[in-house]
DNA sequence: AAATATATAGTCAATTAAAGTCAAAGAAGG
DNA sequence: CCTTCTTTGACTTTAATTGACTATATATTT
């Protein structure tokens, strides 16, 4: 089976995050259609569907003069990993129990993401405490 | 990555801050668009964008012969209910703009409230500031 | 003291340079 | 076929930069 263009669009910029230090670049959404020869929103396409926070990864972006669209890789240490993973998997069990609605899921899957990449180690235990409380309430019933 | 005249002015302007004793320092206007050759209104805009009451700034000025622009950085107080009322405010603002839905409004003041009132205070900030931050992602306009 | 000149800073609107959205058309797989 | 994923492009939104014009201090002259 064949490559798609957008197949090797995550490839090349899966590598570029893998070569840096910080596992983080900076593109040009513009610069990289045009380098791949296609329309820029093949790029937000690429990025929308293979850089979602689910799998780890975070986006900015910036629009205007000398915008840019950073990704992010976050690496969690792996208990934390576990935790995050379990909250999760959790929300989106809720969302298939109808416990929650999916734009509950949306923001609390946000906040998490946010939470555990930019909140030091000793703080992330407490907030999933928290999260794990904030989901038992809405799991019974 | 090119970085924008407007990110290399914040960026300069926030050493010189942190730099000081006081968090605070005083500039002219002109002088610095001087040095960075610009027009003056770039400082300005500058200023405005990334020196706000909302990233802990605040911003005096004069006109006039020996005119100035002094800023100062404060430290955020987290004193404990006052965040929270903060946030529960906020919350309130974004569903009557319809930036978020009332379900996802209902789970975070629910989170707000389970986590004010289970967290030690001193992690407390660090939770109030994360939820700054994902509110800040909701708030568009 | 009042009037005038000079030196700053602020405002606002126009221009330009990105990035985002969305829906429709096309391709691939079952 | 039918469904799902990909590709495209027209249209929208946002950020940066600039400059002409306005407002307000201070300094100088009358």
């Amino acid at each position: 089976m064949k490559k798609s263009l957008a197949d090797r669009i995550e490839q090349y910029l899966k590598v570029l995050i893998e070569r840096t230090d910080d596992k983080q670049i900076e593109i040009q959404r513009s610069e990289l259609a045009e380098t791949f020869g296609c329309v820029p929103s093949q790029v937000t396409y690429v990025i929308s569907t293979r850089f979602t926070e689910f799998e780890g990864y975070l986006t900015e972006s910036r629009r205007g003069g000398k915008g840019f669209v950073r990704i992010t890789r976050y690496q969690l240490e792996d208990e934390e990993n576990a935790g995050r993973n379990e909250l999760m998997t959790w929300i989106d069990e809720l969302l298939q129990e109808k416990a929650i609605t999916a734009s509950q899921g949306e923001i609390l899957q946000h906040l998490i993401t946010c939470a555990f990449k930019n909140m030091p180690p000793e703080y992330r235990k407490h907030l999933f405490k928290q999260l794990r409380v904030v989901l038992a309430d809405y799991t019974r019933y």
